[in-house]
DNA sequence: TTTATGTTTCAATAATTACTGAAAGTTTAA
DNA sequence: TTAAACTTTCAGTAATTATTGAAACATAAA
């Protein structure tokens, strides 16, 4: 396989894949070109390459830079915005995660919290609200270990987890 | 608050969120409905509470029934089929998890491996192929993460994974 | 059998979500 | 200032995804 057919490939799977994750197509693709991409590219730039509208590559950037995976760069000589994204993959892996931990999780617990009010003392009130402590249970587990990840240093994850993984 | 609006309020705010989270709105009501149900219901009883058509009650139970997350029940004396949802938190998160998992995870590794044919060897090359290194690696670990806390028993995650977070 | 009581499927349609492109806005340089 | 180079916004439109509802299918009772 050729490094072109490669690159593409991996744009166009990377935006069909994200699709089946709630993340919008173009948004990862544009993701994808910017993380394979040898150097910092223009809007124009990605336009041309995935055939999308100026519109659409400036919304999409900067969806990606306010979840804190791409920058702006400035390129001497250049009036124009360049764009890179980070080439960490830890780095990614934590940012992905704290923007859907904020998105997924943190909500629930507070819909979860709110519906605790409520003031019914027959049997079926406490049935509903032990669905919601056990939801908030593990809703809470679920969030505290995201934000440990989050907070952690590389180490943690290809270290401590593998440890506890083979247990 | 009343128990009937808490949980429909419930409901509806399940509804919403799983949107966000590339799930079928109905899908999360409908299981909502169940999940904070004191008995079996039926095709007709969830069309009726949810306002929504037979075909769309089929579809969703159905795909619930796949998810692993609810099951038909039958009621003496009755030719229908009825719906309950496992109340078991902790199995309804390992489901979930395992879903998603196979849904999110699992292609992008797949994905990652062919890629790695790659016949280029520049320097370019060489960058495209750490890249996909360093996100199979990390992929790769939280897939086993995954694996490991599905087929974990609950005190796993709140008791071993608590210590951790805490250390 | 036939009928009654269900369930499933799926083409048509509705609702939602994403994208375009041109106009408005912004910044720098002359 | 004014013009040129670039970015942002957003109403209109396209594409995608979800839902309906009626017909086809299945099963049990009469």
């Amino acid at each position: 396989m050729k490094l072109d057919e490669a690159k593409n490939k991996y744009i166009q799977t990377w935006g069909s894949l994200a699709t089946s994750w709630g993340i919008n197509k173009t948004m990862a693709q544009v993701h994808a070109l910017l993380l394979v991409s040898t150097k910092p590219l223009s809007a124009e730039e990605i336009m041309d390459t995935l055939q999308i509208s100026r519109g659409n590559v400036n919304m999409n950037v900067r969806a990606l830079i306010d979840w804190g995976i791409v920058s702006k760069e400035f390129v001497v000589g250049e009036r124009k915005e360049f764009f890179v994204a980070d080439k960490d993959i830890w780095e990614l892996f934590k940012q992905i995660t704290k923007e859907r931990k904020k998105r997924e999780i943190e909500p629930v617990l507070k819909v979860l919290e709110d519906l605790q009010q409520v003031d019914d003392f027959t049997e079926e009130g406490a049935q509903f609200k032990k669905v919601l402590g056990d939801l908030s249970t593990v809703t809470t587990k679920v969030n505290n270990l995201l934000e440990k990840a989050i907070k952690a240093d590389e180490h943690w994850l290809l270290s401590n987890f593998t440890k506890l993984i083979k247990k």
